[in-house]
DNA sequence: ACCCGCATCCACCGATCGGTGGATACCGGT
DNA sequence: ACCGGTATCCACCGATCGGTGGATGCGGGT
């Protein structure tokens, strides 16, 4: 009997995600939460086999809240199960060491071959996320240092270079070098399509 | 007796949304749809009281699908289901005739009464959605002009004002006096900020 | 010891941006 | 008839941007 926790904020979607599961004759729901945090405190209290895991939730997120729980309960195996949020945040998951992958677009005999492979040791990954994840090894995505992300979140807020210098307290030519380093690693040349390409790939978000 | 056809694209989703209703002793599911397209068919030969619309499915969204609807079944409730999206979207949906909105997020017995209310010609609406009409009737989004939208996309994209120009067939100046209304029109004066807050209105969307 | 990445800084210069303060013509609503 | 919005266009000018071609120091990994 596989025991299962399920992490899904929305009420109607965690009713069918549960009766799903109940259905089927070698799986058993054991808790239910609804947020980031209430899943680490049922993973560590009930000690699953597995959680299957949406991403975003109020609170910490699902990424988060799998780095916690294989922390405290490293044998515990982790599935996710979103709609597609983005390419950063899926590869934040995997690298908090989540086993499973699926979309809540997939066939629900899917889902529960999902959960029978990852409890049985094995990865599941939705096709999209297969390939996300060969394009990946294939060309790696551009990576920001620290201070390009800041410079870049202030550029898309709409602050010239004098005024991200001023708010940071460094000279303009260091912002200038930071934001030829990132035009570079972009592959843009221009700050505006340098912010919308990182949301593109999600180093930045909205708001 | 309620008929209700669902639309929703994610079967795990569907199947949680069916149950819920027909648990119910006054609803009856007549038939279950999975892209907008067939949510619009499946209303003209089923037609039901009620539709329980996702907004973002495969082929023409929700919104879309709901003018389709009405136009050949006026009487037909149509009630949005769906994850937030954005204020673009939201407002779509409402302008195409939708008479309920709730959240994924609702408590179940929230969906049910939202069911029973617009299927008794009340309106039903989310709290967060309720303050967003109000929030709008207070002081209404920012409207651009086609050409207006067309230019800050290209500025998106990375063009500088001469590339644009060049694009589009038309003089640098037209494409400056373009964007500096369209500034006055968000509130901005740097383009970076302009079309980040494009995106944030749901006026511009990434790729 | 060496190398790389990060963070910092400089001067110069051509190109671009944004604002000002104008202008015309067309279309649709009141 | 009038008005407002849209789309088009101009010249001028100060400020900013992006690229070039440099530079130093620090920390960590090999």
């Amino acid at each position: 009997m596989i025991r299962v926790l399920v992490a899904e904020d929305h009420p109607i979607v965690r009713s069918g995600i549960v009766a799903l599961l109940r259905a089927a004759d070698d799986i058993e729901v054991v808790g239910e939460a609804s947020t980031g945090l209430e899943a680490v405190q049922l993973a560590i209290g009930l000690a699953p086999d597995l959680v299957l895991m949406d991403l975003r939730m109020p609170g910490i997120d699902g990424d988060e809240a799998t780095s916690r729980i294989l922390a405290v309960r490293p044998l515990t195996k982790v599935m996710v199960l979103t709609t597609y949020d983005s390419d950063d945040s899926i590869l934040a998951a995997i690298e908090a060491g989540a086993r499973g992958y699926l979309l809540k677009a997939a066939p629900q005999e899917e889902i529960l071959a999902g959960v029978r492979a990852v409890a049985r040791g094995e990865t599941a990954l939705a096709p999209s996320i297969a390939a996300l994840l060969v394009d990946r090894a294939r060309s790696p995505a551009p990576r920001l240092s620290p201070r390009e992300t800041q410079i870049l979140t202030l550029v898309a807020a709409g602050l010239s270079n004098p005024a991200i210098a001023a708010a940071l307290y460094v000279s303009e030519a260091t912002v200038k070098t930071h934001l030829i380093h990132t035009y570079e690693k972009l592959g843009v040349n221009d700050r505006t399509r340098a912010v919308t390409r990182a949301m593109e790939l999600g180093i930045l978000r909205l708001g």
